[in-house]
Formats: structure tokens, sequence, C-alpha cells
DNA sequence: TAATCGCCGATTGTCGACAGTTTAGACTTG
DNA sequence: CAAGTCTAAACTGTCGACAATCGGCGATTA
């Protein structure tokens, strides 16, 4: 646990300044589906709107470009990026492949601290499945999985994490509802954190697979349902 | 059906404008170690040397900033990324994780034509490590990884391995010398290559495990050799 | 009528400038 | 002599401007 950040560290996103605050903006205009995927985004336009020039915009894109939630095109600017159903399938590939290894290592650093983290990150998905909040029931699910992250120790695997996160945040957005039942979702947490707590590679593994892949064809059903993608105008 | 270049698909590297450019410029000589770890890039400095303004120069150090060589202090600037022993393994703990599934997936895909590209690159390891030129040895070893991730066909994941061999590029250029005998590297990819052949995942993920940890302890215990490390004045 | 060419507005890429902050060094003080 | 303080230079964050380029629209022509 490191509490400065002297100038060895991985980025420590700047929510000070003004390139950060736009970034948060720009990413929540398009995760909400304000911006539409494949939609130019006008860098004077986002300046005027948000009061600032064009200098911190172009670097608050190059960021979102990095993260993959837009796509640059040399003399002709930003686009909103677009998914296709095999994105869907890039994404959780690679995020099975990553927490997989990440509920592992998880289980061989679980403190009674960490331990109860997750418990209770459960009991918030239960009490959210409640509230019929697509959203926010979205993001605790996402908190229980970053925790395993965290727990794991690998900060690069965090950031990887927070990337694949953001894309799928921005498609389950954009899809408008969630998984048919939350609760079940919610449900299918609990024989992870089980497996973890027991400490089993094996049955670790096997349930991460379970769940995920579970998330994974849902997500891959609704995608292909919509498909093809509501296209933006312009 | 118009056929206009598609604001859609990944990232496309653009290697014709100035940010690009300083980019490339910049990543080099942080990897070369002309710029060592710990020290200043200031904005007005390198855009003087390279005859730019500074917009493009920021624009580039957040690029290296994302991929990691760089460092990103508000109202401070940019510093080159330092790098502790436990970077070493989080970067190899990853690069193990993703290159065990890359290298099932790509067994999976494998064509006759893909499988000659490898076997090419074997050779080219061999006849490369001839020539005492440890950048070059480098450079094939990551062509022949970089080229199993190319066809698992993830291209995320693809672009995960390019950021993780940017940072391990840095790591090793500053080393300075190779693993210590580059006959036995190139020899160990041929295991790899022959359990990919015959499909078996559990052979693969053995064999990709065997040659991915030899490089981290090789790796690893240079790094522990030369710490502390070589903290640049300024 | 359909396709091509050329012009015009809109937008990007890049630049130089300015204000506010940080850093380094000289100076003072205990 | 060490520690703290003050001042000036250096640097970052941000801005507005200008030239080059792109996309669309109408005119021209076969």
């Amino acid at each position: 646990m490191r509490t400065i950040s002297p100038p060895v560290g991985l980025p420590a996103l700047n929510e000070t300044d003004l390139v950060g605050q736009v970034a948060r903006r720009l990413t929540e205009a398009i995760v909400q589906g304000r911006l539409p995927p494949g939609s130019k985004v006008v860098e004077a336009g986002i300046a005027r709107e948000l009061g600032v020039s064009r200098a911190p915009v172009r670097e608050a894109a190059r960021l979102l470009e990095q993260q993959g939630l837009l796509v640059a095109n040399p003399r002709r600017g930003f686009f909103v990026r677009q998914f296709a159903a095999d994105d869907i399938d890039e994404i959780y590939d690679l995020r099975l492949c990553v927490e997989r290894h990440a509920a592992v290592l998880a289980a061989r650093h679980l403190t009674p601290e960490t331990r109860d983290m997750l418990r209770r990150q459960i009991e918030v998905l239960h009490e959210t499945a409640d509230l019929d909040d697509p959203a926010r029931q979205v993001e605790e699910d996402y908190r229980f999985h970053r925790l395993i992250c965290e727990i794991a120790g690998n900060r690069r695997m965090l950031r990887l994490f927070d990337d694949l996160a953001s894309e799928l945040r921005m498609v389950i957005g954009l899809i408008g509802r969630l998984y048919d039942d939350p609760h079940e979702i919610a449900r299918t947490h609990e024989p992870v954190l089980a497996a973890i707590e027991a400490g089993h590679p094996e049955r670790i593994v096997a349930h991460v697979d379970y769940h995920i892949g579970h998330a994974w064809r849902e997500v891959g059903r609704l995608v292909r349902e919509i498909a093809p993608w509501p296209v933006a105008a312009k």
C-alpha cells in the first residue's frame, strides 16, 4: 500500500487538471450514449462546450484513444469507437485469461481484511439488484472484479482490467439494459469467492470460467440481438 | 456502398504525423538509455532539439505515459520511468499469463503459412545469435513472441504484448547486455513451436511456462544484480 | 442523367505567447 | 556551519491564431 507518489509508479489519473476533467466528461458522454458510436468528436465543439481550449481536448482524446473509446483518423479527427460482435469476444477472451490468473493470485494473497471486502461487495451486489438501476449494478459488479485484481497485487493487471472494463461499460451502456436477471448475476459471484477462500486453484479457475463465461454469453447474445449496431448520424 | 476509410478498427499507428515521429524518437532515446530512468523530460528541450513546438511533444509524451515509459507528475513534468525489481515480476507474471493463452489460441488457428513464419523466425534467431548484437537479438526474440500473439488473432492481446514488450525493451536496453548465452535462448524457442504444432494445450502451456520462466529468472537476476538502479542525475 | 472537376466552408495540425507554479541558488539568521 | 527564507529563472498548463487539408456541394460535360 503506497501513500506518496514520487516520479515512480504507474500513471495516476490526474483528476486535478483540465485534461483529466475533459477525459472524464468525454468518457461519461460516450458510455451514456450521448456520443454514439461512429460519431465524430469535433475538437472545437467539445472545447467550446466545456469552456476550454482545444489543447486539453486533444490530449484527453488521445487518452481515450489509448483506452479504446475513441479511434483517431489522421487529418480527419477522432471518432467514437464502434464495436462489432467479435470485439465482445476479444474483450471477454482476454478478461477470462486475466481474471483466472488474478483470482488465483488473490487467493494466495488473501487476508481477513480483503476477504471481508469481497464478502461485503457481494452483499452490495444483492442490495443493488433490487434498485432497478442497471448502470449502478454494472458498476458494483465491476467493483467486485476489480477488488480481486487489486488483491492479486499486480498493478499492470489492474490497469488492463480497467481498460477492458471501460470498453465493456461503453458497450453495456449502449445496450441500455442489463442481463435478464440481476439477482442471478449477483448469485454467480458467490461460488467464485468461496473458491478463492478455499484456495484450490483448479476450483477457482473453474468457477471464474463459469462466472465470466456466463456474462460473456449473456452480453454476446444481447449485442448480436441488437446488431447491426445503431450507427450514429455523421 | 462506399469504400471510404471506416472510422472503425483499432488504433492504427500514425507514422506520418509529428506526434508519431516524436514518440518514436523519444522511445528510442529511452530504450537506448540516452534518457536515463528518473531523468526529467523537459518539453521545450525536446521540442527545440527536434525542431517542433511543444504541442506534439506533449501529446507524444502522453502516449509514452500510457505505454509505461514515462510518468507524469502534474505541474512538474514528465519523468522517465524507473523500474524496480518487482516491476520485472509484474511484467513477466502478466506476460506468462497472456502468452500461455496466446500460444494455445495460436495452435488452434495455425495454418501452414503461419507455421512456416514461426519456423523461419526461429532460424533468424539462430542466425542473429552469431552477430553479437544484443539489441537486434532482443528484437528478433520479440518478433517470434509477437507472431504467436498475431496468429492467436486477438488484437487487444497483441496490443498488450506490445506494451509489455516496450517496457521490457527499456529494461533490457538499460541492462546493456543480454542473457548469458544467446544460442540457448534461441534453442528454448524450439520446443514451444513444437508444442504448438502438436496442438496439445497442456504441453503448450508447459513449454511456454518453461521458456518464459527462463527469461524471467534470467532478466530478474540481471536486474537484481545491477540494483540499486543507476539513477540519472537531474 | 450520371459522373467528374473544382471551389468553399469546416476542421485538424502546429505554432508562439502568456500566466501561474515549481525549482534552484543566493542570502540571511540562529 | 546548518537551517530557513527569499528571489529569479525555468518550466508547465493553457490559450488563440494561422496554414494545410478534408469533405461536401454545385457547376460542367459527355
